[in-house]
DNA sequence: GACTCAATATGTTATAAAACATAAATCTAG
DNA sequence: CTAGATTTATGTTTTATAACATATTGAGTC
């Protein structure tokens, strides 16, 4: 029965919590922006966007937690991000100035702030240290992008299965008993972001259980042995 | 025998044709970039970057072909991308401000243009519009690298080396007769760029040859039927 | 509290693709 | 021109994992 955790459970968030946008800019910009942006809530399982939508904000998620997948071939999706606040959603989409290409979905209820396209473009312009930041972010995500594809294709499915509860302890984190992973996925969440299929998901997470490598209840995973599942990520 | 074509056999390229940089710069701008880059070429096989160095500089590929590429867990390498004139090379990790993750060999002769990491900086600063090449270049990467990284881990073989293929012929286009594929790989790279072995690239490049979709002379791929590869394509 | 639907669990079978094994062809160097 | 190395080609075996088939459990609803 997993509890719900939020990270921001006491402070709404507002957009100044937003450091890669707001630590930057100007006062006047600042300005620019508290006057020009709206504010959205979504509940677990809400459609943020979706493929083929053309963005015309750029979206900020404040709290919660979103999964941005696509749809595949046989059925199949793929979880290609876990976003974590605070960061941009659906950003790639907006830059490229191209359809959504993936869809985001809500996993844990969100706040998300809406900055029109104009607004971001003029920022652009006045503010390149705001620039900067946009690119190192698609650089860093590229990065990781290209790394998964290689793992996801490559690693064996306890390699697969063990990389990505790591992944999800490195964005997530754990609570404050330093060993429950922070987020709470459907067995079916967990293999689309593994490339599985449902039934695999589960059956290596048992077999890890057994390993005593980690501990199950429900949702909440419990990591125990972290050096074991790196190594196990490793081996591929 | 495959013959070295190259698309700018009569004139040596310059820093002038790298129209994503070159032609949104003031000429002031201008003036700093001739007057502050360097010219390199390199010989088929050779290594411009490996994974793990620290690029301080930024890359324009004047003329050649490149392929990017990151060594996988089995020995098996993935090619997570195939460069053209005239584009950037190994900017992702120059913006991330990290290392190459991924190393780039020189699959046809190259002149590389290298601008100073200072100066580049100076450019972002200055000009805008060029920061926003950046930032698209990145996003449009970054989409097309999750869009395979679906491809590659849910096609089938057929459907990842006809996607391949077809990919190779957005890259790189056809020769003048319209139908050869103007790139020249050794299966084993072909297989590289698919996530399949070589011995599979092989096999399934001569069911191709059986059913009439492809010829293949050595290196030489001629594309006979590209509705039928856009559909074992689609297929997966 | 019984009923329904979705999620989780686990065993069995089928199959795509890797791994392995040679062989033939092509290229390279002395 | 010959010898060795590399690339291409193809057949066979093995294996990882998807697909399929049921249970079982749990959550939400009337």
């Amino acid at each position: 029965m997993p509890r719900r955790i939020d990270n921001n459970f006491n402070a709404e968030p507002t957009i100044k919590d937003i450091s890669q946008i707001y630590d930057v800019l100007t006062d006047e910009e600042k300005e620019k922006v508290l006057n020009n942006h709206s504010v959205k809530h979504f509940k677990k399982n809400d459609v943020i966007y979706q493929e083929g939508e053309i963005p015309d904000s750029l979206l900020c998620l404040g709290s919660g937690k979103v999964k941005v997948y696509k749809v595949g071939f046989g059925g199949r999706d793929q979880i290609v991000r876990m976003a974590n606040p605070t960061s941009f959603i659906g950003y790639r989409a907006f830059f490229a100035e191209g359809p959504h290409v993936a869809s985001a979905v809500v996993i844990e209820p969100c706040t998300i702030f809406y900055i029109p396209k104009a607004i971001v473009y003029e920022l652009l312009e006045s503010n390149h240290q705001f620039s900067l930041n946009i690119i190192r972010s698609l650089a860093q995500e590229l990065g990781f992008s290209r790394y998964r594809t290689v793992t996801l294709t490559q690693k064996h499915i306890r390699g697969r299965l063990a990389e990505s509860l790591l992944v999800l302890k490195d964005i997530y984190g754990f609570e404050d008993d330093g060993i429950t992973l922070n987020v709470y996925l459907s067995r079916e969440d967990l293999a689309n972001f593994s490339n599985m299929t449902t039934s695999n998901a589960i059956r290596t997470l048992s077999t890890f259980v057994n390993e005593k490598v980690i501990t199950v209840d429900g949702r909440i995973i419990r990591i125990l042995d972290q050096e074991t599942l790196e190594k196990i990520s490793k081996l591929g």
